[in-house]
DNA sequence: TTAACATGACACCTTTTGGTTTCATTTCAA
DNA sequence: TTGAAATGAAACCAAAAGGTGTCATGTTAA
């Protein structure tokens, strides 16, 4: 659960964990019914589903014989705004002009402040 | 230069290579003013740049005895997209409130008419 | 009460990652 | 023109990642 921008970055890497989320999205799962959804092994699914929750990207609560994953989607905002630092650079369609014109534009109002 | 979701977040897992987006943000580079900036070789930065290209997260081009590169951040838009997809589940409270905004809005534009 | 279920906990394996060192090659500048 | 600068390229290494299989343990349902 340390959910800083490096986990939270490192638990999206991998594309067998970013699927899980986008399952999650959608309903909350035991670790079985997870693993019935991939062709790997439910040990496997179970170290993926370490590395999202050290990222706090999910929870789980034992219930009975079972442990339901729910997803805990806050930390993908920080990644979200973390890259939309950059929605400046990709948003314009940027010739190195309008680069620079946006770079000024940014100093400039870093000096406003 | 593959620039599909797994390249883009496979180059966005490691720390220093987030960081040297940053700073390709800010000016263009060459190889050796990257390295001057972290403690690792210049070798392994090299490595990571040849990640970040992969992704399509920059590019460099040769002029004279150095490479300088430069932020193609096109890719992180996808990223970005990837990530929005969650953006209705870590702010749910705050899109229900533009929901009543917005139909608020509509109701006064009905009423002016 | 017992067999099937769901998971936890290990031990183990291979490939990838992130890093190093060393040496060669090209280019610039005094 | 010649040495320093900038990079390319290769060999090597330890640790992490992503898997597997096996066995133990708590739970549930017939």
């Amino acid at each position: 659960m340390n959910s800083g921008p490096q986990s939270v970055f490192r638990a999206l890497a991998d594309p067998t964990r970013r699927q899980i989320l986008l399952h999650l999205a959608k309903e909350n799962m035991a670790i079985a019914d997870i693993a019935d959804r991939f062709d790997i092994t439910r040990t496997a699914i179970n170290k993926h589903l370490t590395i999202l929750e050290e990222g706090g990207l999910i929870k789980s609560e034992v219930s009975g014989r079972e442990r339901r994953n729910s997803l805990t989607p806050e930390p993908l905002k920080s990644a979200f705004e973390w890259l939309g630092y950059f929605e400046n650079f990709w948003d314009v369609k940027l010739s190195d002009l309008q680069r620079e014109i946006a770079k000024d534009m940014k100093e400039k109002k870093e000096t406003d402040q």
